[in-house]
DNA sequence: TTTATTAATGTAGTTTTTACACTTACATTA
DNA sequence: TAATGTAAGTGTAAAAACTACATTAATAAA
């Protein structure tokens, strides 16, 4: 009964990137105007084929570092898209993996020359194919996330305020958050180091940084939680 | 550029099935012994190929039909398994998808006929290629999934008493719970009809029956809340 | 030195969760 | 028919978590 394997259809299997970042002015993906058919000159998440000889994490971690040259990045695979015509062209199925980036980190050039460019997850434009829906599954996905693992040393600078970690769970839960209760239910998790510096840019008091603990962020990381914001 | 697709390799993908189900003797997973190399005669979770034709779900949904007969049971997308050599015959990528079926409903014979057993799961056999790490994570999804979906409907006989919940819901945390707060906490979700009804087998003074309430049930299925049991 | 602006901070009231033990109903047996 | 044994059924008080909320502090600019 070999022929388990040689009856078996093989199909196309592509993998989507949505790329997650963040600035002043709130939750951003990643998206590229295509440059082929179909639908070229469309907006799309960032994609591309696994090859052969590819894990779908390594297929997933290849696609980010083509457009953004960016390394190292933390990526989740989401879900498998599988219907008929999503892609006209031929029969494809395409795994979604979502990543978080530091907007300043990556190499604009890149990001230029494969017109890609950056949206406000509420405006971004149309997208081809099926990828709207990848899009609004992944922001659900992330919103989970921020309720059982620490997020923010993946979109946030290095050194940041607690108005903008604030900024960074409201941009993500749609919601307004209260300060004080954000700010005693962060320290409460313990991975964060308050700075002696001050950051003069917001206000003429100027707000204390913080850094990630990195060893306790990690270590907040491998065991899950719970994060009532 | 639409060598974009004609350069690209293709591979199968397979679905492969986490089916849980209970008795009284606690949560089990259906297994088969397989009837074809490789690994021939070593137990395995269904599975098979997808279609040229076929969406995902649909697969999942025509394997769990082949070898057990049922048809309508949920089944949820887990997760893309890609490692290059998790089966030896030739790259394969396979979506395992679980299910929650009612043991006392399955069709014994087809079982019978494709060497398929329910086992408790920590007395699961080892598995063929990457299965046993497919179970465990379907393990944790179905935990998770205690907690913000209503879970019952597809593991139970139509009418259960208090305690087979509860029991359930144990099995499947693998903690004890409180039985007070446990049956609190679950009329709170007012998704029970209690019957005037009782089961004598399990004590003397009986115990009530119970059945879902189908549209509250699939209500509370359309939205999240939080159990913390 | 006054002013304007944002940062920083604590608590009381409410809700939710937890821990916990006795009584009830009934079949069985003496 | 009375006594016994077994699991079912039920409520509360204490602790913990969560919510709402307003004043003072630090500093630069005027």
């Amino acid at each position: 009964m070999l022929n388990n394997y040689s009856s078996a259809d093989k199909v196309l299997l592509a993998v989507d990137c949505i790329i997650f970042g963040f600035d002043n002015a709130g939750l951003k993906i990643l998206l590229i105007q295509r440059d082929f058919e179909p639908e070229k000159g469309k907006w799309s998440l960032i994609g591309g084929f696994l090859k052969r000889d590819e894990v779908l994490d390594a297929a997933a971690t290849r696609i980010l570092n083509t457009y953004t040259g960016l390394n190292d990045i933390y990526m989740e695979q989401l879900y498998a898209y599988s219907e008929i015509d999503r892609d006209p062209v031929e029969r494809t199925i395409s795994v979604s993996y979502f990543a978080l980036i530091n907007i300043e980190n990556h190499n604009a050039e890149l990001i230029q020359n494969y017109h890609a460019e950056w949206f406000p997850i509420n405006e971004a434009p149309n997208l081809i194919f099926d990828h709207n829906e990848m899009v609004q599954n992944a922001i659900k996905r992330l919103r989970y996330k921020t309720s059982v693992k620490p997020i923010g040393f993946e979109l946030l600078p290095e050194k940041f305020t607690m108005r903008q970690l604030l900024e960074l769970y409201e941009a993500i839960l749609s919601k307004e958050l209260d300060k004080r209760n954000f700010i005693s239910k962060i320290n409460s998790l313990e991975i964060l180091n308050k700075l002696d510096e001050k950051d003069m840019q917001s206000s003429r008091k100027g707000s204390y940084l913080y850094t990630f603990n990195k060893e306790k962020y990690e270590e907040k990381l491998l065991n899950d939680f719970v994060l009532n914001l």
